[in-house]
DNA sequence: GCAAGGTC
């Protein structure tokens, strides 16, 4: 054998080396599990591969040769381990506190491959270098289909143009191996598209329902659930509906008397018992009258007596629902117990495979060695020894195949188990050997007989051979024997007379109900099935009476009655929502459904729900109180600002959202990609604009940059410099009380004083600008938002003093290291100078984050003193211009730095904003501005909005409050600003009115 | 800290 295998790799080798005269092809194979693996590549090298170790402790490499078309081809095979890569939020999801669940209906979402599946990765990326094809033999299911093209995506990533082919086969054996390498295929994308869509709407549902319930139900019921995990899953409700479902039926259930006649008949000691045909009624008086009547003339007549063989069923090959049902009713071990025990016997190599929806033994699987086997036992081992002298076996076949496993069975014998592993291994070798034996015989004699044309029958059985049944112990078959008649006979009953009963509730559901019904409502896999029940079990929706029948506890039973009482049109905690998403999938599978439109009305019926049980959530409050038995705690959602999430633009480097986000230290905002950190592209604004807002107009036309506005770079395009920005250096009148900022970094504060011109020049209007912008300078990496003051070309940059004599001498700046003329930009920026200026700020306590209407602030660079004294940032009376340029603000007055172009510092105001803001700030200290803030601009009579910027400022401070912001279509705007603006905005991309992008 | 699905 070692020779053979040393043969056949030098020539390997050989052809390798000469591959300029033959080019010998090389495929990497993957399975979707070690074994799977293993087997395949000893089927295919007929044992003789050649084993190397992958970067995985248990993900093998199997090298070898095999023909394949005819050629002869170098095989590398190896396996992953069932999922590669799995769906999860990017970071700005994943915090719970982070976003209103509701966005995880739109948040991205992207794969990734788990820390501990990397070295699998690793493995595959490293082989498959060194390959021209990949052949995929994972499990022939939708999983498996799945799984085979995240191996795919893995390997085409490393090496593009691969040649890719799907091996198809129902079961690992010569046969089929060879016959599914012989006739390989294509992968099936719509399989795996539905994979998609069902883990994607998983995660989604799960995710946003679970933080919804945990998050308001911990708070709101404090004694009883703060510690709580209230989760929601598209299997475990149903579940949990199944138990409550069955429980309230028991608790409804009324009982209804009814009356029997029963006849019986003694012959010797034999008493033979005759059941009415009518079975029972439940009028009393009726039955009374009939039992009078056939007291009258009470002899039986013998009608007929029927005879007739009677088979009891061996079972069919095994499955994992059977096992688990099994194993719970007879061995009374739960099914996630069970399928720990069979998982851990599977890699002893004592059994098969134990997740298996097959119970059809494969023509090809040779049974005859694995009943050999199992002779070796003094229990079973006589009958296994039967089995082979009377023919050998002869399976029982089901009709399910997943086409993947064969039915459970031993592939070893063994007699060193202890406990529930030997007592679960023992049940599955009977099973085994009772499934290929034979029925068990019998003869069931029906006795038909008559009183006063009531009619009564009895039944007997003979049990001629029991077969199967002496080895399969979990089963009983009794012998019921009876009076020998023939027809024509007649009797005197020995009791005839009437019964009464009760109409008795439905049981409580054992474990294996429970799965039956799972498995026949499509809830879970059998792989998942006890998972699913467990889960219910440890979350406390559902608990055990006597150790075996499921019942209810208070908060899976508030839970359900409260989403009843919301009224969703279907419930989330019965099945048939997952049915017709069962439907659907399938519909993708064959190709009959767009995968992207699944997933789209999928998560929509999903939303629309949550929407609905975020409204009506008191409901679950209610329920909950009664079940709990606890008074609900008063509890506001929190607000969470939801413009943080919505996109604006398609971010450039990956093609994901980017959305508006605020600094990590609270001062400035910048674009930012959802994908952080995988995709690290932003675009930072400068630390003095205070408020983005976000409008909900979008362009129609442009579909890939679903815009909004950010209508603060839109107002610095059209010089308006309607931004909010604290007052420059001299004027810092700070916020004096916000403790929260005591001793923290206050670099960032330094450069409030100017706009950064970044902000207004790289994100140019007009389609070419904002793809050359985006790409750019200004779109860089995110790694660290914050310490640093960042020039326009993000540099760190560096500090300077003014040494020139003039007003300025000895003030400190930062600029651009590299200077405009070294390649750098243009950036400026005044550095702190507040502590000496401005006694009572320490430093510490930081303005721009009080966000208070402040009558001392005058939000704007440079100051306004006395009408008409305005300063620029220079501290120079600020010189009053008139805008002469065509425009909607041609004519319009502004003040800016009265120094020559070039020299000047780039303060900007327009004159009718001074007088505006004065007014305003008038109003505040005259103490009667708190309630014209809090309703934003409605005030100001047409003149507020972001003229002042107070109305927006006050707008954050109530977001942070826990107010509610105004809805945006309400928001007012300077008078300018609608008169001679709005009208006229046309869309940046496309040009078309109404809509526009920045 | 969430789901369900693979597998070890």
């Amino acid at each position: 054998m070692g020779l053979l295998r040393n043969i056949i790799l030098k020539t390997t080798r050989y052809l390798s080396n000469n591959s300029e005269n033959t080019t010998i092809m090389k495929y990497l194979n993957v399975a979707e599990k070690n074994d799977a693996a293993k087997n395949i590549a000893s089927i295919l090298s007929s044992g003789n591969s050649n084993r190397r170790e992958g970067l995985s402790n248990y993900n093998k490499i199997y090298e070898f040769e095999a023909n394949l078309n005819g050629q002869r081809t170098t095989m590398v095979m190896t396996s992953v381990s069932g999922h590669l890569l799995n769906y999860s939020f990017p970071a700005n999801f994943k915090s719970w506190q982070s976003c209103n669940p509701l966005v995880l209906f739109d948040a991205p979402v992207m794969k990734t491959c788990p820390e501990d599946y990397q070295r699998i990765k690793k493995t595959l990326e490293r082989e498959i270098r060194s390959c021209q094809g990949l052949i995929i033999w994972t499990d022939c299911d939708r999983e498996g289909e799945n799984i085979g093209y995240e191996i795919i995506d893995v390997c085409t990533a490393v090496r593009p143009g691969l040649r890719i082919f799907r091996a198809k086969f129902s079961e690992i054996t010569r046969q089929s191996i060879f016959r599914a390498l012989n006739n390989l295929e294509r992968p099936n994308k719509n399989v795996s598209d539905a994979v998609d869509v069902r883990q994607e709407l998983d995660l989604r549902t799960g995710a946003a329902f679970t933080r919804l319930q945990t998050l308001r139900l911990q708070r709101v019921f404090p004694a009883k659930l703060a510690d709580k995990l209230i989760s929601y899953g598209s299997c475990q409700f149903p579940t949990l509906g199944f138990v409550v479902d069955r429980y309230k039926a028991i608790e409804e259930f009324i009982s209804e008397p009814f009356w029997r006649i029963k006849m019986n008949h003694l012959v010797k000691d034999i008493t033979t018992e005759f059941n009415w045909k009518r079975e029972r009624l439940f009028d009393k008086n009726a039955c009374e009258a009939i039992l009078d009547i056939c007291k009258e003339n009470p002899m039986a007549t013998v009608e007929m007596v029927e005879s007739k063989p009677k088979s009891k069923w061996r079972p069919l090959p095994l499955d994992t629902v059977e096992m688990e049902k099994n194993v719970s009713r007879k061995l009374r071990i739960t099914a996630k117990e069970a399928m720990r025990i069979a998982e851990k016997l599977y890699t002893q190599g004592l059994i098969s495979y134990p997740r298996t929806e097959t119970n059809i033994f494969p023509r090809e699987l040779n049974l005859q060695p694995l009943v050999e086997q199992q002779t070796a036992d003094n229990r079973w081992g006589p009958f296994a020894q039967r089995i082979l002298n009377e023919g050998g076996p002869n399976p029982r076949q089901g009709k399910k195949s997943d086409q993947a496993h064969p039915p459970i069975h031993p592939t070893k014998y063994t007699n060193n188990l202890t406990g529930n592993e030997q007592r679960v291994y023992e049940y599955i070798v009977r099973h085994f050997l009772a499934c290929v034996y034979k029925d068990a015989l019998g003869h069931e004699t029906t006795v038909h007989a008559d009183i006063a044309d009531e009619k009564f029958q009895a039944k007997g059985l003979m049990i001629l051979e029991r077969n199967y049944l002496d080895v399969y112990i979990y089963e009983k078959w009794n012998a019921k024997e009876i009076h020998h008649y023939r027809d024509g006979d007649t009797f005197m009953p020995s009791t005839l007379e009437m019964a009464e009963g009760n109409t008795s509730p439905p049981k409580l559901l054992t474990e294996a109900d429970l799965i039956a019904l799972m498995e026949k409502h499509g809830i879970g896999t059998d792989a998942t099935h006890a998972e699913h029940i467990d889960t219910i079990k440890s979350r406390e929706y559902v608990g055990l009476q006597e150790n075996m029948y499921f019942i209810p506890g208070t908060l899976g039973m508030g839970l359900v009655e409260g989403y009843d009482k919301i009224g969703l049109e279907v419930s989330l905690a019965k099945p048939k929502l997952r049915a017709e998403f069962e439907n659907d999938l399938k519909l993708i599978c064959e190709g009959r459904k767009d995968p992207e439109v699944v997933r789209r009305e999928q998560i929509e019926k999903y939303k629309t729900m949550f929407q609905r049980v975020m409204t009506k959530i008191r409901c679950i409050d209610e329920t909950l109180s009664n079940r709990l038995e606890d008074r609900p705690q008063a509890y506001d959602e929190p607000i969470i600002n939801q413009e943080e999430f919505k996109p604006v633009l398609k971010c450039p480097k990956c093609g994901n959202d980017m959305v508006l986000k605020d600094r990590k230290n609270g001062q400035g905002k910048y674009l930012g990609c959802v994908m952080y950190p995988n995709c690290k592209n932003a675009i930072w604004f400068s630390i003095n604009v205070e408020t983005i807002d976000i409008l909900d107009e979008a362009c129609p036309n442009q579909e890939v940059l679903t815009i909004i506005e950010i209508e603060i770079i839109y107002l610095q395009l059209q010089r308006i410099i309607e931004i909010v920005v604290f007052g420059s250096s001299s004027e810092g009148n700070r916020s004096r009380n916000n403790d929260r900022y005591k001793g923290q970094n206050n670099k960032r504060d330094n450069s409030r004083s100017f706009l950064n011109s970044s902000s207004s020049t790289t994100l140019m209007p007009g389609p070419s600008g904002i793809n050359r912008t985006l790409t750019n300078s200004n779109s860089v990496e995110n790694d660290s938002p914050e310490d640093e003051i960042m020039c326009s070309c993000n540099n760190p940059a560096v500090l300077l003093t003014v040494r020139k004599e003039g007003p300025n001498t000895g003030r400190k700046f930062y600029k651009c290291r590299n200077g405009a003329d070294g390649g750098g930009c243009n950036f400026f920026l005044w550095a702190a100078d507040t502590e000496s200026e401005n006694p009572n700020n320490s430093g510490m306590p930081n303005p721009n984050n009080s966000r208070m209407p402040n009558p001392n602030n005058s939000r704007m660079n440079g100051t306004i003193g006395n009408h008409g004294d305005v300063r620029c940032n220079c501290r120079l009376q600020a010189q009053l211009r008139t805008v002469q340029k065509e425009g909607p603000n041609k004519g319009r007055q502004f003040y800016s730095c009265p120094k020559p172009m070039g020299e000047a510092c780039n303060f900007f105001k327009w004159a009718d904003d001074v007088s505006t803001q004065r007014t305003v700030m008038e109003r505040m200290v005259s103490g009667d501005g708190g309630n014209s803030f809090n309703n934003g601009g409605d005030d100001w009579g047409g003149g507020g909005g972001r003229g002042g910027g107070y109305n927006n400022n006050w707008k954050n401070k109530n977001k942070r409050g826990g107010g509610k912001s105004k809805p945006r279509n309400n928001r007012n705007r300077t008078a300018p600003y609608q008169n001679k603006t709005k009208a006229k905005r046309k869309c940046g991309l496309c040009a078309e009115e109404g809509f526009y992008f920045i």
